[in-house]
DNA sequence: CCTACCGATCGGTAGG
DNA sequence: CCTACCGATCGGTAGG
């Protein structure tokens, strides 16, 4: 129930629509005027509560990347073994998508829109939690939990590519919900890594 | 050395600068004038060649799809195991995507501005595509290859999830050519499915 | 939040 | 493949 557009502040409700409308036609195809007739108001009064097209797209990049960021610093903090601590950073993963479908895809999908210097600190910040998942990988191979001869990079690119497309797919409305879709999801992609016997 | 400009018809050179060009930037915010200036000539003498900027985008996605089927046709042929098949058939996928990694990121990414009724059609593929490779799962389910509690459309979206990233990440300048690096993502998606004993 | 408007750029056509 | 051009639409501003 967190996508209603109550109890937001305007400027939060002109972010949330425009959410929306360049998840649904993408970033450069969704005009202003798409977005203030979403709203029920004239175009130039968008901007009374936004400084420009591209701040939406700001703000719902780098929101995402800061609630992406908080949840492996939480994963890393747990004292287990590297294949829980590699399942509970995908579970953490999947909720904060499903937290906010919308947005996730927007972050996903939308981001090479960004403008300089946002779009290279924006590649910073991503470079750095993958490699944070990599080394969680590395730590399984060198405990012995994890095959020794998995490409690293592979492994962690696979890992992201099955995570990142789940908003293109996932139906919040159907009977599996967010948190054993991590589970199941970790499971499959973490038992594919581990040794078998 | 597949996507040289030469040995093209001066359509096809169009064509795959405008693949370039829809990679880089998106297909909505790639004009018409940055194409003309990529090939040296002016925007108005594109139009001797193509007869509009989508007619471009519909040849890209459904010469892809084509090259997907053709792909699992032959795959499909085959009398092996399910699971030698799904390995198969995720090997043709990224083969058919590393002969052409751009068209490929095109087809991905920018499909969703096909108007009516391309999208339509296109989107009838693709989910047919996608059902026969869960065709394969599910007889691997029934053989007994696979486990019996995966939930197949999770492990299909995954699956597709993993393979369709490729050509985000993949440098076909790296040491690990693509018939290998098909084989390596197969197994480790199938070993992630197989019955671990 | 509105009216009125701006300069820039868009995909595309006419006619060679 | 070019010159010359069109109507539509874009993000955004001025001034209330």
């Amino acid at each position: 129930m967190s996508a209603t557009t109550e109890n937001l502040t305007r400027k939060g409700q002109v972010i949330r629509s425009a959410a929306e409308l360049f998840r649904e036609k993408g970033y450069a195809a969704a005009s202003m005027r798409d977005l203030a007739q979403k709203l029920g108001i004239e175009a130039a009064s968008l901007y009374s509560h936004i400084k420009s097209k591209e701040e939406i797209l700001q703000s719902l990049c780098f929101d995402m990347a800061t609630e992406f960021r908080k949840s492996l610093d939480a994963v890393e903090k747990q004292q287990v073994s590297a294949s829980e601590k590699l399942k509970n950073g995908i579970i953490g993963h999947i909720q904060v998508m499903a937290k906010d479908l919308t947005s996730s895809a927007v972050f996903m999908n939308e981001h090479r829109h960004l403008s300089q210097p946002f779009l290279r600190d924006f590649l910073l910040l991503r470079i750095n939690y993958i490699n944070r998942f990599k080394s969680i990988i590395e730590e399984g191979v060198r405990k012995g939990e994890f095959k020794s001869n998995i490409d690293k990079k592979l492994a962690v690119m696979t890992l992201f590519s099955s995570l990142n497309w789940m908003p293109m797919w996932y139906d919040p409305n159907s009977n599996i919900d967010s948190i054993s879709l991590g589970q199941q999801l970790a499971d499959m992609l973490v038992n594919g890594l581990k040794k078998s016997n």
